[in-house]
DNA sequence: GGAACTTGTTGGCGGGGTGTCAACAACAAG
DNA sequence: CTTGTTGTTGACACCCCGCCAACAAGTTCC
């Protein structure tokens, strides 16, 4: 006469654990700093033991890292819309975008990219990462399609407008200091001139590149990056 | 007979004594990011015990945030060049200007405005309004005058800005992707889009204000921000 | 020169967060 | 029911931090 043994705690398969435990993290790195969010809340969070964290994602750290993976993943601009138009066009649907697919994510994204360098190399690292394959799919939509791949400078140059990109985010979403038109204007004016004012000024072997239309560069192999 | 008590440590005075641990704080701060600094390490270096740390500056945080305004106090560029000549001259002087001061304080810079959020509301708030008093000297420098000080959009943009200015301070210092003449292309060509195609678009009430000047608008409450 | 005072400095205590690991319990199979 | 697998727990040890009473380096006064 058992009268239901009574389970005290639920037993899940490892990927759905791990899945709901990377939800109430991304959940609270988003409401308050990295420093501020203890893996004992986490674990509170998710009603679990707090070495089961430790035992699914290794440390702390580690975690995080997943969390800000998940963040950057992000739907293909080539897939939703069509380069056509001029460049004004294309640069301004770009951007438009890039701040849909932003502010699905909300505060979240802004806590992420912000805290930027938690000060950890390997989560710049991986910001870095993330901010190149962007750059490269959104120059390949605006036809610039270049050596992004092949030239450091270009993503260097990109690494930094993404600095601004989300600099105007952050200005938008959490201070409310510009308006959603204000940061498409800004970005795309920012954009245009970089592409078709700075980057041909690169390369200073031959002389200097003509404005108005990029250089005539030959298409890179298609590349694939991403990460799990 | 005392021959000499031989004193087991040295006493300083206070300011003296501040301004070592500061120097020594300034110095690991740089090195390696804030969560990998500790406060025993700090008093390790500065030679002391580390509960004279919190005496002299409180918690960790508190230290952080003097290391953080020390390095953000910067000599005036109105008192190094004389605003004459085109928008694109001044505006290359002046960025000229902001690459030159950088340069001196170098890793520690990109150190403390890459952690720009060590994930600390405080240190934000710091480092924006740092960034406000560098934006209104460089649109001051530039002519602009504008109401920088009272227009929050203004304000807003000039932040965007400089987060493409730190981020490409980070590509030229620390990676070394970009050359400084290749980080002073990129800023100038945005910073003149920036100040003469964005900022005059603003205002839409009335239609469209015309160029090169700022629709005279209504001063806000004074404010006095700084602190020492 | 020594006593008494001022104050810069120390060392240890308690609290909190993190990583590790052996033991345990939920569930499946025999 | 017995056995085996494995997701999960709880506690232990370690490190870092903020606090504070005791201590000692200098100074002043006799």
């Amino acid at each position: 006469m058992s009268p239901a043994p009574a389970p005290r705690w639920k037993r899940l398969e490892p990927d759905a654990r791990r899945e709901q435990i990377l939800e109430c993290a991304m959940r609270l790195f988003g409401e308050r700093p990295y420093a501020q969010v203890s893996t004992t809340d986490i674990a509170k969070e998710a009603g679990v033991a707090r070495g089961l964290l430790n035992h699914y994602f290794g440390q702390k750290r580690d975690l995080y890292l997943k969390v800000v993976k998940r963040m950057l993943l992000m739907p293909g601009l080539e897939e939703k819309v069509s380069p056509t138009g001029t460049l004004r066009q294309r640069v301004e649907r770009s951007v438009e975008w890039y701040l849909d697919t932003v502010a699905t994510h909300g505060k979240t994204y802004v806590a992420v990219t912000g805290a930027g360098s938690i000060a950890d190399p390997e989560v710049e690292r991986i910001i870095s990462a993330a901010d190149d394959v962007a750059a490269a799919k959104t120059l390949e939509f605006l036809g610039m399609k270049v050596e992004v791949g092949s030239d450091a400078r270009h993503r260097a140059m990109m690494r930094s407008y993404a600095g601004m990109v989300k600099a105007t985010i952050r200005e938008w979403i959490r201070g409310g200091t510009l308006s959603r038109e204000e940061a498409h204007l800004l970005l795309s004016e920012a954009l245009i001139t970089i592409v078709q004012d700075v980057l041909p000024q690169l390369t200073p072997p031959q002389g200097r590149a003509e404005r108005g239309d990029a250089p005539a560069v030959k298409q890179g192999a298609p590349r694939e990056k991403d990460e799990g």
